[in-house]
DNA sequence: GATGAATGAGACTTCATTCAT
DNA sequence: AATGAATGAAGTCTCATTCAT
């Protein structure tokens, strides 16, 4: 998988040959068929990792018992940071999601949504933060002025548009919180 | 250029073959390639194209005689609804984005950009609102908090995760706007 | 058909579009189909030009009062150099022969060749020659012996292997009349 | 190959389709790619193949404790007997060295050709040769006298326009031992 | 369980030829 | 008579997938 998520941000899905894959990850092409049903199976498996990955980092790194500013800032701080240092997550993510595969995850997420996962630590924050402050702002602007920004921001740093050093970091996280606060 | 532009969008580009944009144009194979060196060279002219009818669309619809504060929320408002009624284009730019044809093109203009386009309606916009005030937000800030949410904002609706009625709209706006004034 | 002869020559038939000749000779394409058939039609054209144009070539240059072994040297001579500086010409025919094309037309003039063709100097020439001192060698032999190595020796020189000077000319000319002659 | 081969001499490069060989050789189209990287690389390697066949023949047929004279004719009447009764090989060097792919591998290997290999046999036999009989005569011209006429009349043999019995296989053999010999 | 040779559907592209203007 | 846009058959090549070893 991981010698998948390389080629595929790389050279993007479909010039990502499974025999290529099969080379790099040092296993014959039959054997990736024993584990995967089919190159699909596969690019969501990829996808489900670093997804887990992501909440993983997100949940370790967050510290929820600073105030709520602080806490929304440093989520988006790490966020950046995150995603600017794994570069073949988030150019992964980006074609995932920007194709037929990640349309289709999206409505199964959203369909399954009402079941409130307890153990998401993103819901969590979110949950947090939005009755505290945001009373008033509907989640998906709330999502859209938090996640949006943190994307198009490490799109431009991965074109070489920007370099996000921590004063950059700073000021975009600032600015999203001045653009959800009350 | 619509029927390519309507495949390209429903199946992305590798799931379009151009026999069936063809088909699809009431054309033979060979026209197409009358018209277009390759298919690269036809996804890059629908992107040409695309990208020519919105800023052509911004440049009739924004009052540039209006205060900052309302000219910038009539952009975002008349992007919004531009982006969320041209769904077809919408979801074409997303994937011209995320592919190398995007990177290449975003190179390319980013290398160019020193040459002061006076008639991109969009750069002149950002350009007197940043002039007004925004003296100290960097310029990548600025894009990421503009054209960030909005386009996280769009896709959810295309997702069918919210419905972009005026009042998100405004919502959304504002919150944009918070985010980047002095 | 001189653009022909030349794209033939330089790309051979296959990577030589009717498009691109018309282009070349400044005409439309269909404009080429109002004089030739197909383009078989207009290769075959071509070679009946060309073999024209040596043919009479060869009946303007050679002095038929010259003893036979003179007369014989001239003629290699006259040949080696026609050839060398009728690159195009040579290139198209030696592609000419070794292709489908060549063949039905070899078979077609050997069945035709009964008829004694009084006018062809390069006939005369051989009749002439072979009466005087080849008694006892066959014609394919003696055609063998005076054309194989003048087209063996044009093909070097056209690929850099051999200058033709006029001393490897007369050489090879000798040789050629040391082979044959009683 | 030999599918190739075959196909190649009868038809042609251009008008033998992968697909058509792939039927011939009893193999899937893919396999074809799977040996050589594409048509091209195919059509060489059927050459290499059929070059060293024929040397091998020359190495193992040669006696080259004749006498130079012998040696020679020799050489001669084996180059024509097996040029003769390996018509598809010989129709396909024709082609091959009247296409590009002949040109490059003419050129590659007169540039290497100082490297002298002591194992080719041919090139054994004209260095005695020469050595012994030809001091004057340059090697181009020893090499026109020697397999132009052999070329020409096979082909006419192919074409027939000739039949290559024993004593039309000598007197040829002789002609181009008194071209060539001092 | 692992392997990778074989497969062939299907994608892209070219180009000889036609025919309405 | 000249033109060249339109056409689609046909060719090259790729690659996801299978299956015998």
């Amino acid at each position: 998988m991981n010698a998948a998520l390389g080629q595929f941000a790389e050279n993007g899905f479909h010039s990502s040959p499974i025999s290529q894959l099969a080379v790099l990850a040092g296993v014959g092409v039959g054997t990736i068929y024993r584990y995967f049903k089919d190159k699909d199976d596969l690019i969501h498996a990829v996808f489900e990792k670093i997804d887990e990955n992501l909440k993983e980092e997100l949940a370790e790194s967050l510290d929820t018992s600073l105030p709520d500013r602080s806490q929304y800032i440093q989520f988006i701080s790490i966020l950046i940071r995150y995603m600017n240092t794994h570069t073949k997550e988030f150019i992964f993510m980006e074609q995932y999601y920007s194709s037929p595969y990640g349309i289709e995850t999206k409505h199964a997420r959203f369909l399954s949504s009402d079941s409130g996962d307890q153990s998401d630590p993103i819901a969590n924050l979110f949950a947090g933060t939005k009755k505290a402050v945001l009373k008033n702002l509907p989640l998906p602007i709330f999502l859209a002025m938090t996640f949006g920004p943190v994307i198009f921001l490490v799109r431009d740093s991965l074109s070489g548009l920007v370099t996000l050093d921590d004063a950059v970091i700073r000021q975009t996280a600032e600015a999203c919180w001045n653009a959800i606060k009350a």
